[in-house]
DNA sequence: GAAGCTTTTATACATACGTATAATAATAAA
DNA sequence: TTTATTATTATACGTATGTATAAAAGCTTC
């Protein structure tokens, strides 16, 4: 006669598993009700774990923010380097912006929700400048390696600074009220600024 | 003998005076702690009113966020109509969008904790989609009138949308990292950017 | 100076919050 | 099969939260 197993009542997964978990069900939280809706109850609930796993795994909720804005950030660098390296057009350096930053309506909203955090946050902070440094290096860098080829002399760090400004600024725009931008109108009006820019003399 | 008359125990101002502290309080913790410094006892302690008078003078503390959202716009549509109606160079297209956006540090954190909440909270949203309409048809204006003077035909709408993502991405830039760019720097990229827009052709 | 009105305070209340704790149970190792 | 490890749960605890309530007190009017 064998002996009879009862269902487990949990299941237990390797830590880094859990924790990336952990990390998406923050970041839907971020997505429903912005940082008032990162709770300890509605992350657990949303992971579907009890309200323990955050502290065991990240020590502190906060940790965990800084842990979910690194994710974020790192999904970003990695569908930059699957990129090409040197878009050869315009529409390719338009398009290299917009395939990062458009993503999903939701992420929209935790980008934004982030950024409200990372001014009174010192450990989002942190995490930010470590990220946002190596973007706008790819930028630039991207930038640069376009004007070499067309023989066109810039500062590709201004003009980085300026792509990256327009874009989130339509990023912004966009988030906040849906109904003002669509998607193809924000990376025509992207299109064209940078055209102008490249083309001035200067 | 005169009667002693003891030290009144608080003072009595009216409504929309006390309203009017309430919604300065209000933004004064908004800048200090974002989103989450916005809460009923932080916002007394900082107007030096106690917790009753929110709910009093307001309603809920989610109508005094509303007002201070309101309020902050109002201000910048009343610098914004103080300023020349029609300004006739680059220079004072960036000077009327600059003299609005980067009035203090402070502010700047407020817009952004307010941004965040845009997305999440209808009543804000309501406040937001009336106020931001006023403000993008007074900025499609001054360009059209700018345009207008100098013999260029361009699209003011997407012009203003340009300039107003552009300079909104300079300011969350200059917001969440301020050793990144400075206010003049922000102009000179707009005024560049601006310039390079407006001399292309279409 | 007295009455009435409404601002203002003080307090109470139920809920939500982040974290600490101890018990439990799943897995790996022996 | 037994033991050890640690992921996981359940719960407790103190604090913070937004709002409701009632008493107190300032101001206006007569």
């Amino acid at each position: 006669m064998t002996k009879k197993s009862a269902a487990p009542k949990f299941e237990r997964i390797p830590p880094g598993e859990r924790r990336a978990l952990l990390v998406e069900a923050s970041i839907a939280c971020l997505a429903k009700g912005g940082i008032q809706g990162f709770t300890v109850d509605n992350i657990c609930a949303e992971a579907g774990t009890s309200r323990g796993l955050i502290t065991h795994h990240f020590g502190s909720k906060n940790a965990l923010l800084a842990a979910a804005y690194a994710a974020i950030y790192g999904k970003l660098l990695e569908n930059l380097d699957r990129a090409e390296q040197a878009p050869e057009s315009i529409d390719g350096l338009v398009g290299m912006m917009f395939a990062d930053s458009f993503l999903s309506r939701d992420y929209l909203n935790v980008w934004l929700a982030l950024w409200g955090e990372i001014a009174v946050n010192p450990a989002l902070q942190l995490e930010h400048r470590k990220n946002y440094a190596l973007y706008r290096e790819r930028i630039a860098r991207a930038i640069s390696a376009f004007a070499r080829g067309k023989g066109v002399t810039i500062d590709s760090y201004d003009v980085a600074t300026i792509l990256i400004s327009l874009v989130d600024g339509l990023w912004l725009e966009q988030c906040i009220d849906q109904s003002l931008l669509s998607l193809d109108r924000a990376k025509d009006l992207c299109r064209r600024t940078l055209a102008a820019v490249l083309a001035a003399p200067g």
